[in-house]
RNA sequence: GCGCCCAUAGCUCAAUUGGAUAGAGCAACGGCCUUCUAAGCCGUAGGUUGCAGGUUCGAGCCCUGCUGGGCGCGCCA
């Protein structure tokens, strides 16, 4: 609809070029949108605006003359100028009816693109560290990620979604040797548990999983593990040396066994992640080890080609990434004096093996707290010989949680938090998804539990299901009345609905796929989100005042056919928000 | 101190990316169930878009400076 008026409208500005009225030169930037007031019409355009200057006109006189222009459609009823100079179009009925057609027709696909080139986009997303169960900071992440992901597959691209599992590294040896200490108390030690070692209770039950795997074989004596190990913090000591000093034991004392302490930890935990995800809708084509690109060479191979580049310098013993070439505060070590190399090159590694797989564009999706370090990725990427803008960081804010009034402090490492698998049991699956995805992305979130729990009647993703449970409803009682639904009757008898609420609603649904594109476009989910409470919103209002079952035949199939459209609608966005759409509620 | 993000109705958030009279949901108040699902509908009330300038036909949106809040500034991951 839009492109036609664009169309009609470009053949009049060529048409004013040839006579002269306008300057040949002229190069209009055409948009159409669609009108917030019923008074305006349909849609309009601010094209004559947008020409005053150039053309050294009044934008009303401009106006004119392309109104007079325009050429001839059957689209358009009536075009007007108002205001400083819009033009407002007003749209053949027939023309806006004809979508419901388009709507049955496509069903499922209706407001889908498909995809227009062969580029492979990735989501990266989640990719929490696998040393506890995943909580409701996560689950922004989660349901951002999918959510977007899905979109943009809606929107036409071909997408593959990645988790980046950090399973190398001092805080999944910190996990390790808390399973450990954990696991000797239940062989019958009494410990003392590190301050800087994970509280949780989940490290229990790793500990106790180990046990029945492998008994007592990882089994060594106390005095053996603390030999030397600095005093922890309440004891007077640091708590950081006193818990690499228990790696260091470990490591040493269990030996090649270290190994089946380390992945006790990371299957288990990650094992665990999986199916949280998994319930909550959330599925990836690939779970990436960042332990493999050691073992593959890729972070060799991607400082060897910065140093070749010559962005690498030797300092301090240590070895240092040339950031500051591309805008960063400082330069960044990539590899340390005693030949380890940083996580910052593991992840140089991870950006460059993404674009060797294929990838036009890579996206990430972090949380806030990581926004200092985008500037040195994309410097690394750069350096690399990349366009840093294949790269997209989208961050997610945090969503501050609450209870009542009270905020809930969250610390993974104390274990105090609230999980996801939790909050998916008490308020549900489908809410979470739709509440997480309701604000856009940037914007802190403020996640109240007791009102999540105890109302959640009130949470609007049962207000869009209840609109398509009740359509349903109607085609039952239809059925159980002895009466059946004539679609092309009801496809023919559009013209029936012609109070303002059906025009309305058909209105929305021709916005459904200008919707999605745009929403992918900008990668914000809660622009679908926002348009479905909308439709709903529409729906119920027609509901309320127009009855379905009536003996009017073609009136009563007209209405069903519109109704039948609507539910097709909502159940494709609900499906790409990762919402189930309910027969019955 | 430097950098990034944010500030819109009592609360939680929108606003088609610079368009016309800033909109929803909660909460408050008043109506609507003998009738296809009341998890619904209709109505009332609620605003100097944090403050001060600037850019232009036009600013919640762009620019500058303040104020207030979140986060980040490791040879942690």
């Amino acid at each position: 609809m839009k492109e036609q008026i664009a169309l009609l409208l470009n053949g009049a500005i060529e048409a004013l070029k040839a006579e002269g009225k306008l300057p040949a030169d002229l190069e209009p930037n055409i948009q159409v949108e669609n009108t917030r007031d019923k008074a305006h019409g349909d849609l309009a355009t601010n094209l004559a605006m947008t020409l005053a200057k150039p053309a050294r006109q009044n934008p009303r006189a401009i106006a004119e003359m392309i109104l007079q222009a325009l050429p001839a459609s059957t689209v358009v009823d009536k075009a007007e100028i108002a205001g400083p100079g819009f033009i407002n179009f007003f749209v053949n009925d027939a023309a806006i009816y004809s979508v419901v057609a388009e709507v049955l027709e496509q069903t499922d696909q209706f407001g889908r693109s498909k995809p227009t080139s062969d580029d492979r986009v990735q989501v990266e997303f989640v990719s929490a560290n696998p040393t506890g169960p995943l909580h409701v900071g996560h689950g922004r992440g989660a349901a951002y990620g999918a959510t977007l992901a899905d979109l943009l597959e809606a929107g036409g691209m071909n997408v593959e979604r990645e988790y980046y599992v950090n399973d190398a590294g001092r805080q999944m040896n910190i996990l390790a040797v808390s399973v450990f200490l954990r696991y000797l108390e239940l062989l019958g030690d009494t410990i003392t548990f590190p301050a800087n070692g994970y509280q949780g209770e989940y490290i229990r039950d790793i500990a106790a999983g180990l046990k029945q795997s492998q008994g007592d074989a990882l089994q060594c004596s106390l005095d053996d593990l603390y030999l030397d190990v600095p005093a922890d913090e309440p004891a007077g000591g640091d708590k950081e040396l006193h818990i690499d000093g228990l790696i260091d034991r470990a490591q040493n004392i269990l030996g090649a066994q270290y190994r089946t302490l380390f992945d006790a930890g990371l299957d288990s935990i990650l094992g665990d992640i999986r199916e949280d995800l998994g319930e909550f809708g959330v599925n990836y084509q690939c779970w990436f080890s960042e332990r493999s690109l050691t073992s593959s060479g890729d972070v060799d191979e991607a400082l060897k080609r910065l140093d070749d580049k010559g962005y690498l310098y030797e300092e301090g013993g240590n070895l240092w990434f040339k950031s500051t070439d591309f805008g960063d505060d400082k330069d960044r070590v990539v590899k340390r004096a005693n030949g380890q190399t940083t996580y910052f090159a593991s992840d140089i590694a991870y950006h460059m093996n993404k674009f060797e797989r294929g990838f036009q564009t890579v996206i990430n999706v972090w949380g806030a707290d990581h926004h200092g370090y985008i500037t040195r990725v994309k410097a690394a990427i750069q350096a690399l010989g990349y366009d840093p803008e294949r790269l997209v960081v989208k961050l997610v804010q945090f969503a501050i949680l609450y209870r009542g009034s009270e905020r809930v402090q969250m610390s993974t490492r104390s274990g105090s938090f609230v999980t996801l698998r939790e909050l998916r049991d008490e308020v549900g699956n489908d809410a979470c998804r739709f509440f997480y995805v309701t604000r856009k992305a940037d914007q802190h979130m403020d996640f109240d539990l007791d009102l999540a729990k105890s109302e959640s009647k009130d949470n609007p993703v049962y207000y869009i299901q209840y609109a398509h449970a009740r359509i349903c409803s109607v085609l039952r009682k239809l059925e159980s009345e002895g009466m059946a639904w004539d679609q092309a009757m009801g496809l023919e008898s559009l013209e029936r609905l012609d109070s303002e609420a059906e025009r309305d609603l058909v209105t929305a649904l021709g916005k459904y796929p200008e919707t999605v594109k745009h929403a992918a476009a900008n990668f914000e989910p809660h622009q679908l989100a926002n348009y479905l409470r909308d439709l709903a919103s529409d729906y119920h209002t027609y509901y309320n005042g127009h009855k379905m079952l009536i003996d009017d035949e073609a009136l009563r199939n007209a209405r069903i056919t519109l109704s039948v459209a609507v539910r097709q609608v909502i159940a494709n966005g609900l499906t790409i928000l990762g919402v189930s759409a309910p027969e019955q509620m």
